[in-house]
DNA sequence: TACGCTTGCCAACAAGCGTTGACCAACATG
DNA sequence: CATGTTGGTCAACGCTTGTTGGCAAGCGTA
């Protein structure tokens, strides 16, 4: 029994055309053209330049949200106020939750270019760089959070995982058409250490230091990267 | 009329979590006089016998919900519906949700005992018990998603890490100082590949046979636990 | 029969949620 | 000046949530 399916009420990603006034926002989440919702009895077809300023202060806010208390508990109204503006603005600008969400969680793994570091120092320059990446800001653990309760945040996670974690590392294996099952053994190992570390606080895994981090991780990503199949 | 007593804080850890066990009881510190059904102080002697059989739909039916959509997506109204019951008596039998919410949560691993099995077969066996144990029912998936968006459910991890996984391998560890450490790497390895596979189904992890999850994985497990500190 | 205790349902409460529409201050342009 | 667009606030809507108090039915005992 391997799938706990709970696509069920609040979830951004199965926005269905049927609530008709949300579909045409939720399927625009950047500057793309907002229709009837906003600008309802105006038949000029001007379109409207939003303010970047606060649009920016409302993504930033809602990052910050989200990535604290996960999905449901990232209020709109708390990050309109973190933001310093009304709750409806939230709305007016990204649609609604949803949109705003897909907006927020547009992330950027920032994987390092491998193709010139010597294989057998793969697995330690992969480990420190996701040790800096995880620690430079709270997106990373933001998306985890979301990622674990919200299904349309697990799919961001395995658009991310095959969109900028499996090509890096499809360029540095040896048989590329291992690329993905190597990358997957690998992102076990460094989410599942980022989970405990960074998450869930488990005193142990809290308690290394960095370097300590690549010294136990890298012989394990390396040979994920580079050992024979079994 | 009015309750002021949770009007602030509607998150089971914000208060002091050491007491989550007995949320119940600890969430009414002083104007609970409604408790006198709830809360039979032990000192009256005869402890009123509660129906057993719904007691243990209504957990049954929490930890299925809490497993489904964690903890703020679970309503008391899904929870008791799932029960065949009304969600007042998920009330009277266990307090509020937090108090049901420790009462779900405890969980058992079933850590097996390590100490006849040979040194050099302890990742592989250690691999193989998880897999099944998680895949058994969906009560440690369930732990996990809770795990990371609240934090009383990250106590709870961290509670049964060390209570349950620790002390099995401080069993089988060469030297019982570092087991914390080692306990903590190989979690690292064993929740990470649970999470991408059981939570995330990233593909690669999700393809994965038994076999191949024990052959990749117990080599790791098996370098954390015996192998020379860095 | 009447009582007390337990078990359960019903209806309601206050609070908070996402969301909406009316209204207002600028301000550039006719 | 008048006017229309833009960025923004305010108050409310409909709904769901956790939670509570009152009341009805079963039932063993006096």
């Amino acid at each position: 029994m391997p799938d706990p399916a709970h696509a069920t009420s609040t979830d951004p990603a199965s926005d269905t055309p049927a609530d008709a006034t949300t579909a045409a926002a939720a399927s625009a989440p950047a500057d793309a053209a907002d229709t009837a919702a906003t600008a309802p009895r105006e038949a000029g077809g001007t379109r409207p330049p939003r303010s970047a300023a606060t649009r920016a202060a409302i993504l930033a806010a809602a990052r910050d949200r989200f990535a604290a208390d996960g999905y449901e508990r990232a209020t709109i109204r708390a990050i309109a106020k973190e933001a310093g503006i009304d709750p409806s603005m939230v709305m007016r600008y990204y649609g609604n939750k949803a949109g705003l969400f897909a907006a927020a969680s547009e992330i950027e793994v920032h994987a390092p270019d491998l193709t010139h570091v010597p294989h057998d120092e793969l697995g330690a320059r992969l480990v420190r760089h996701f040790l800096e990446r995880w620690e430079s800001d709270e997106t990373m653990t933001g998306m985890m959070r979301v990622g674990v309760t919200n299904d349309a945040g697990a799919q961001r996670m395995r658009k991310v995982f095959a969109e900028q974690i499996e090509p890096v590392l499809s360029a540095v294996c040896p048989v590329p058409e291992e690329a993905e099952l190597r990358s997957g053994l690998i992102a076990s190992q460094v989410l599942g250490m980022a989970l405990c570390r960074y998450v869930l606080h488990i005193p142990p895994a809290v308690a290394l230091s960095h370097d300590e981090v690549v010294a136990w991780l890298a012989p394990t990503i390396q040979r994920y990267l580079t050992a024979d199949l079994p």
